[in-house]
DNA sequence: AAGCCGATCAACCGCAATGTT
DNA sequence: CAACATTGCGGTTGATCGGCT
């Protein structure tokens, strides 16, 4: 059987509260203070239910709530104690005078986890991950630098290798003027079939019409680079959705080192060449 | 003007922790 | 110490609103 339900249902109203019934909680509350939430209702005249009382006490109608937007300064202080107490909304309002946990898991689920994801941080470790900046720009620079061959070495032990990989398949199609080096041509001409495409390939073989003859491009450029281990097959598991995902993981490993040192927070740990303005958008 | 869609946020739900008997 | 009650918390839902087509 499942649990008793926290409070009579029968006769217990539900759903937005009208301003009739704040009054009658206010008074109540302002005359007996609050707490005892389950004969509360009883004693204020209300239909509803205690738990639903305390809440709309607690995020609503408690004096020495601070309404209005957040500031940028709220914003940091959210940030950075997210940071070390990952959602601990409760925590983390305990140091915002005026603000409620539900507002604050609000706005961060709405403005600052969006904001950061942007930005290319992890909402959950609060460190950077390229692969959530947006690819096509990053390819776009990637592949018109003249010394690509470095730089995609060094961006591949930057990004996750199934994003690159991913991305360099898709990027042919989104670069209207793509840089192919002096032998792409021979090394198109030259395909690898699925069964070899994991690994370096100069032989002639027949071309498939399947997934794995589309990353050709991106392998014939790899050669240039050098090992073929420097962009991994896709691997099995490999999900665009985890991209986006925020994985219930605690932070505050992460958030130790990070409180430690703040402003590691946004070192991107670029190689000196790169432009990091290119990213932005 | 109407319908669709995404963003926002108040409110709800269920579980865990804590308190009381 | 067990059983039950109460409170606190975090995740999720759903109503509402505004922008866009």
């Amino acid at each position: 059987m499942g649990r008793s339900p926290c409070c009579d249902k029968n006769g217990v109203k539900k759903g937005p509260w009208t301003a009739e019934e704040d009054q009658k909680l206010i008074d109540y509350i302002r005359f007996h203070g609050p707490g005892n939430w389950r004969i509360l209702p009883k004693n204020a005249g209300l239909q509803r239910c205690g738990k639903s009382c305390r809440l709309r006490w607690t995020n609503y109608l408690r004096p020495d709530i601070k309404r209005g937007r957040f500031s940028f300064e709220e914003e940091e202080t959210i940030i950075q104690l997210h940071s070390v107490m990952g959602n601990k909304w409760s925590a983390i309002a305990a140091r915002l005078p005026g603000r409620t946990d539900n507002e604050i898991k609000n706005h961060w689920n709405t403005h600052i986890r969006k904001r950061l994801v942007r930005s290319g941080i992890d909402p959950v470790t609060h460190s950077p991950r390229l692969d959530l900046l947006d690819l096509s720009s990053l390819l776009s620079v990637l592949l018109s630098q003249p010394n690509f061959s470095s730089v995609a070495t060094q961006a591949s032990s930057l990004l996750n290798p199934d994003v690159l990989r991913l991305a360099f398949l898709l990027f042919p199609l989104q670069n209207p003027n793509p840089i192919y080096s002096p032998n792409l041509d021979q090394n198109l001409q030259t395909p690898i079939t699925s069964s070899e495409s994991s690994q370096p390939q100069t032989e002639s073989t027949t071309p498939t019409n399947n997934e794995t003859s589309s990353l050709e491009p991106m392998n014939a450029r790899l050669d240039d680079v050098g090992p073929v281990d420097v962009l991994p097959p896709l691997s099995e598991s490999f999900d665009l959705d985890s991209l986006m995902s925020t994985p219930m993981s605690s932070p505050q490993q992460k958030s130790i080192e990070a409180e430690a040192n703040p402003s590691s927070f946004f070192d991107f740990g670029f190689p000196d060449d790169f432009i990091l303005d290119d990213f932005m958008f």
